[in-house]
Formats: C-alpha cells, structure tokens, sequence
RNA sequence: GUCCCCAUCGUCUAGCCUGGCCCAGGACACCGGCCUUUCACGCCGGCGACAGGGGUUCAAAUCCCCUUGGGGACGCCA
C-alpha cells in the first residue's frame, strides 16, 4: 500500500482560525494514525493580499497546537517556474488556450447568463481563436462541454457535476502568474499529495481541479470534504463570532490539547467518548467517522473540555503555560519549586489557565488583598481568640504532614467546642482576603508555613490593633 | 438565479450504509438533590430531538420521492 501523505495549505490572508485548525489538525492525525506523511504549504499566489505577519502568526499557532509537518512550509510563490511548466504542456497539447477578454466583457458576460437564468460564467469566446500567448492574454483550460465530471469523496460518496455548469477557468492570469486551481493541482501531484481533507466549501471547486488532474493525466487523490465551522447564528465562522482566530485561544487560558479535542469532536466522533488526549486522537481517527453536517461551534463545551484537560493535566506540565498567564497579569513569579503545588490546589477549580492564575493571585501577592465584607463577617473581635490559637497550634505542626494539619484544627475545635467551619472562616479570609479558596490543609501546604503564620499572625495583628484592612 | 451539499434534544453527537434490540443513547448548557470548611470536583435525578408530507414494508430515525429550511460555490481570491 502506498503511504499516506496529506497537506494543510492555507493561504496568507489572515489568521489561523478554528475551521483550518480543524481541517489542518485532521490531515495531521490522518497522516500519524497511518504512518504517513504531512506536508506544510502556504498557499501565497495572491499577492495582494497575502502579507508575511499572517504567514508568522500561522507558523506560531501551528507549532503553539503541536501539529508538526514532515515537509514544509512550501512557498507557492517560489514555485512559479513549476506552474509555468505545468501550464505550458496543457497549452502545447491544446488542452488549454489564451483569453484576452477584458474584466468588463467578462463582467458583461456574467450578467447576461445570469439574466437567462443561468449560472454566471465564461463563454468560451476565445476557446477556437487560437491566440498566441503575449501581454494581457490569460490561459485558460478548455474543458468539456457537455457530459459529467464526479469524484468519490469519502464522506459523502459518489458527487457529480454537469460539465455545462462549469466554464473553462483561468489557470495563468495575464500577469503569467498561476491560480489556485491551477496551482494546487501541480503541488499536489509534484508533492505526492494522495489525500485530501479539506472544509466543504471546496466541493464546488473540485470538479475544475479534476478536470485539471484528468488534463494532465494524473490519478485522482482521494477526497474528503469535511463540513464547515458555524458560528452561533448558524453562519460560517468568522472574526464577527468574536474570537475565531487560534491564538486568541492560548491568551484566553485554554490548553492547545483541549482546543484540539474541542476540534476533533466537531465534525467526528468515536461512540460516545468526549475526552480525548492528543494519543487518543491520533489512535481511534478515522475517515469514516467524519459527519456529513456543518457544527455550530459552542464556547461552552470547548470550556468544559479545557477544564478537564487541566484536571488531567501534571501539575509539572502545567507550569510554562500557567507562568505565561502569570507574568501577563503582572503578578510576582513563585519560586518553581512551590508552583506545581499551587497548581495542584487549583486544578479542579479553574477553567482556564487565566481563570487559574487570578485564583493563584492570592499565594502570590506580598499583601493579601483582602474583601471588605469578608473581613466584616469573619475577622472580628470573636475571631481573635480562635486565630490565636489556631496560630499557636499550627506554629507547631508540621507542614509536609496533612494529618498534622488537621490534628491542629481539631484541637483548637476542641477547646471552643466549635465546628470546622466555624473555625475555618476566620482562618480563610486571614490567609487569602475572601471567602472562597482551595481546600485549607492543601493550601496552607502550597502557601507555605512561613507565610501561612505571617498572614495569621498579622489578620490577628489588625484585629488586636484595630488597624484597618486594606483591599 | 443556477448548480452542489446538508437536515436527530438549545448546542456537539451515537444510531442511518447492513430497517425491528430506539416511545432514540452520551456530552455541554440549564434545573433539582447528594457530598462538603468555602468555591470547585465528583455522584444521582430532571428537562429536552428523529423538520413536514407522501410512499415502500408485517415493521422506518434508518430505504425512496416531494416540500421546507440551512449551508456552500459560481473571480485573471484562495
């Protein structure tokens, strides 16, 4: 059997977003699940609107998702010569012709097919004229003019287009640069490409790029035209959805790994799993499983997903990116050997990486910023004989010992016949400055012994002294 | 307008090819409850869908046709 090779070829034009992280991540797992090959091309014909920071920040979110390509980035435009070549032989073996119609006839043409109810599209007056190739004069393909063109497309099956529908398209503009159609047809035969995942709005386009291969006579590859990436109002995904490019992902907090299996679950599924790791992935992917229906994309469930990715996560594996939301928000950097502690204690309460960095503010912070309201309720006068002697017991526990922890807690609710809650309240809000944190033993673990006494020590302090809390 | 594609809970989907096990299963969200030192996590329960109409068949979410709805494509853009 020959050896899969597949391509993401997005174009310059903008940013890396959702629906061509998705189709680039399924060629990715295609070509891992089968041993085969992946390759990387940026399709930049356009020079326009083709711009290098597009091409970087493309570059980044690759890497940043951890979709690694075995060939590439291919520049199109450093392949002209290709192209020209390609063209040339079409046009020596009268499969293609020059054009020299201006924008306007074309534009004239097109209103008045559409005025008769047809579709909008060339008629062909160049076809038997014979031009010669020269300034101002397009290459065209000829193809035929009546029967049918189809393709199978692995997740639709058997697709056909009446040849009358299609019109013989530009492949060398004037300019003698190549299109699209012309340009990924020679990439994809030059580069072995035999399989191809791409978003459905190319399904129209397929027809003109068969015929192409058909012209060259080239073998087919094998088509597999995945459904689109909807936003919430049901219209293809867009920067009007708000955030659409992937970038803005890892700003928001989320984990490339919860991104990805948001991705995979759209347009595919494995039963009734939800939760996949990046292995998971590459191991149960399959074309058969692809849908047939666009996705709406729900911010909500890409939420869910990150949370559980975090909860799955190490601690240690936690650290980089945590720390890149850290220092974002200004916050004092930990010392490494306390963070995957920290991290620890706040895993199954934090939906994102930045959600988890505002809950770290508190371990980090020199001053704990304390809530007005929790003071009121929690540290006043009543409170003082409890810290006190919450603060004497725990001097004397050992920290790296959580039974030691609550052995001091237990004693202390001893003496006052009191509740843990009761007690821990108080201690709370001396420790981080409101009312809801980690549970206590793990956190006064994370914080450290050091500081956890310092913070008692001083809420007893203000209370004693009745020196203001300060937020 | 023309052509192509799609159609299961609000959303992502399983089931459809190879009809009966489906008065349709899972997940997110939402609503209750439990657990509990707070917040979460977790657990239990609830709400909630086969777009409509015709066929075929003993039997249809599953097969066929029509309607409706949605999407995409019709560039010397990709």
């Amino acid at each position: 059997m020959k050896q899969i090779v597949t391509r993401f070829p997005p174009s310059p034009t903008g940013t890396l977003h959702l629906g061509g992280a998705r189709t680039a991540l399924f060629n990715w797992l295609y070509a891992r699940k089968n041993n085969g090959k992946f390759i990387f091309r940026l399709e930049d014909t356009d020079l326009e609107r083709s711009r290098q920071e597009y091409v970087d920040q493309i570059l980044c979110a690759m890497e940043w998702l951890g979709l690694s390509y075995d060939e590439g980035p291919y520049y199109q435009t450093k392949r002209f010569d290709v192209y020209r070549e390609f063209a040339k032989k079409l046009y020596e073996a009268g499969k293609a012709y020059y054009c020299t119609c201006t924008p306007e006839e074309l534009d004239a043409m097109r209103e008045k097919a559409m005025a008769e109810g047809g579709k909008p599209k060339y008629d062909g007056r160049c076809r038997e004229k014979k031009l010669p190739p020269g300034p101002g004069a397009a290459l065209r393909l000829k193809i035929p003019l009546t029967g049918h063109t189809s393709f199978t497309d692995v997740v639709r099956g058997r697709i056909t287009f009446p040849n009358e529908e299609l019109d013989d398209l530009v492949i060398l503009r004037s300019d003698g640069t190549p299109t699209y159609h012309l340009a990924v047809v020679v990439d994809d035969i030059t580069m072995g490409v035999n399989t191809i995942i791409r978003g459905d709005d190319h399904v129209s386009n397929t027809p003109r790029q068969v015929l192409i291969y058909q012209a060259l006579e080239e073998p087919l590859p094998v088509y597999a035209h995945v459904p689109m990436v909807l936003g919430p109002d049901k219209k293809k995904l867009s920067k009007r959805h708000g955030a659409a490019s992937v970038m803005e992902y890892r700003d928001m907090g989320f984990l490339p790994e919860a991104l990805l299996n948001f991705l995979a679950r759209l347009g595919w599924s494995c039963g009734d799993q939800e939760f996949f790791t990046r292995e998971d992935l590459v191991e149960k992917f399959s074309l058969e499983n692809l849908g047939r229906s666009a996705g709406v994309f729900d911010a909500d469930k890409l939420l869910d997903l990150n949370a559980a990715h975090i909860r799955a996560a190490s601690p240690e594996s936690l650290q980089e990116p945590l720390l890149y939301h850290l220092r974002k928000m200004g916050l004092p950097e930990p010392a490494p050997a306390a963070l995957p502690a920290i991290i620890r204690t706040l895993q199954p309460r934090s939906k994102t990486l930045a959600e988890m960095a505002e809950k770290a503010a508190f371990y980090l912070r020199p001053e704990v910023a304390f809530d007005e309201k929790a003071v009121e309720k929690h540290l006043n006068t009543e409170a003082e004989p409890l810290l006190a002697a919450i603060l004497d017991k725990v001097s004397r526990a050992d920290f790296g010992d959580e039974k030691a922890l609550e052995a001091a807690f237990a004693a202390v609710m001893e003496t006052f016949s009191l509740g843990f809650g009761k007690l821990a309240h108080p201690v709370r809000v001396a420790l981080t400055g409101g009312t809801v944190s980690p549970g206590m033993f793990e956190m006064m673990q994370a914080l450290g012994k050091e500081k956890t006494l310092d913070r008692i020590s001083d809420a007893l302090d203000r209370i004693r002294t009745g020196r203001g809390f300060r937020a």
